[in-house]
DNA sequence: TCGATTGATTTATCATACTAATAATATCAA
DNA sequence: TTGATATTATTAGTATGATAAATCAATCGA
């Protein structure tokens, strides 16, 4: 056959992001039918062995699904696996909104506690040992050292991480995710960084001591404040 | 070509069933290759094109890698995705253990009081409606007229879906999956079944009216017994 | 009116060839 | 000997073309 072009790497990876981006996007409702497979051959211009390959990764991913004669065709958002990296990363770039942030934070308040609790409980002198690095970090990051938002996020995946529970750790890269994107509606980082890295203690010494309670309740305050703020930007953003 | 063996339908289907059980099971442990796309097509009789987009699919839902000359390797346990249904079936399905099921019940009892009192606060009709459907439904499975198994999961997962949250939402098929499992160790469900009705009625009753402290607690109190009652057969299990 | 038959469309599978990335090896220079 | 560099071999990535099977739609027959 004809050679491939060059310079163009993972081209079924490219398609995967194309394709599923767009239909995260909406451009492509639920139910409708993607164009066939010669067709989508053509406008990106790969074989159609690519095309199938990221068709089925995309099926993967729970965003279409296709059968003979029927063709391909978008699932409906209940279906797509919002847990999934990719689906997740797309559907903050595309509809990132005020009230996905406020059930992203809601979700966080419901899981983290209890994931803080769970962190006392076990006691994982390993785990316990990696939130202390990552607190350093924020103070460092205090003084400007190091980015205070990345250390912020390292500490909150680390008490995930120590919890021992697999589907508290599954909702680690959520976090890590979705706290990137989060900083861009809520300009609201300078204002917490002041207090935090002392409330953030707060909760490494509850967990280091065994104290379930007070590690759950430090994680909760913490959330709720960023809810407060949340509501405040959003009301101030109303009021424009 | 060759024609295609009859009778076989979806083989890629097929592949991802065998080829991700296995891993999931732990016959190729991290970072060990499979065999190469050649020899796969061999064992399982498939053409390369299938073994491809089986590993494809697999390689969405986080459990392998691919690179050239690197062969195919099994990625670290940390990077699957958990809440692909496939990954937690065939997690289920070959590791079950009171282990898993605890951390299931822990994760239950973050996220459902939550789901419940944002259900009690946003307050769908057409969400609360369905509900009740599921609490009449459990009323008559009471009788022996339906499966109450089926009825019990039927509301969690309606209070799941009325909490209009994207993230608890997302939970719904993890509860609704992992439940029929978790009969399998806990044959408790006669022992449940009788006052479980009454609970759930209080649940119902709290969404309805509002009362979003009132709808978290007895979620959570429905689980707390739950939970009392696997370490009780876990002890029961132990003591053999 | 309804069921069965036929036809057309699209994905599913197969086969083969070639390209490109990269790990392993061999080569060479210091 | 060592350390960098070039070569080679292996493996996934991409392309093309062909056949099979599923399924929707239209047609036909009773």
């Amino acid at each position: 056959g004809m050679s491939y072009k060059s310079g163009s790497r993972y081209l079924t990876r490219e398609l995967v992001e194309a394709i599923g981006g767009m239909i995260v996007r909406g451009d492509a409702p639920a139910g409708e039918s993607l164009p066939i497979e010669a067709e989508l051959s053509k406008q990106y211009d790969a074989s159609r062995t690519v095309v199938r390959e990221a068709i089925k990764m995309l099926t993967a991913k729970g965003l279409v699904g296709s059968r003979p004669r029927r063709g391909t065709y978008v699932e409906p958002e209940s279906e797509w696996n919002l847990f999934d990296p990719d689906v997740l990363r797309w559907t903050l770039q595309r509809r990132f909104s005020i009230d996905l942030l406020r059930e992203f934070l809601i979700a966080r308040k419901a899981i983290e506690p209890a994931a803080a609790r769970e962190a006392a409980l076990h006691r994982d002198d390993e785990a316990i040992a990696e939130i202390a690095s990552r607190l350093d970090d924020m103070r460092e990051a205090a003084t400007g050292a190091q980015d205070p938002l990345e250390a912020d996020i390292a500490f909150h995946i680390a008490v995930l991480e120590a919890s021992g529970n697999r589907f508290f750790r599954q909702f680690s890269f959520v976090v890590d995710t979705a706290l990137r994107f989060s900083i861009r509606l809520t300009n609201t980082a300078k204002g917490v960084r002041a207090a935090s890295v002392d409330d953030h203690a707060t909760i490494y010494a509850a967990i280091a001591r065994g104290d379930s309670s007070g590690a759950a309740l430090a994680v909760e305050q913490i959330l709720d404040e960023a809810l407060q703020l949340l509501e405040m930007s959003a009301a101030h953003q109303a009021g424009h």
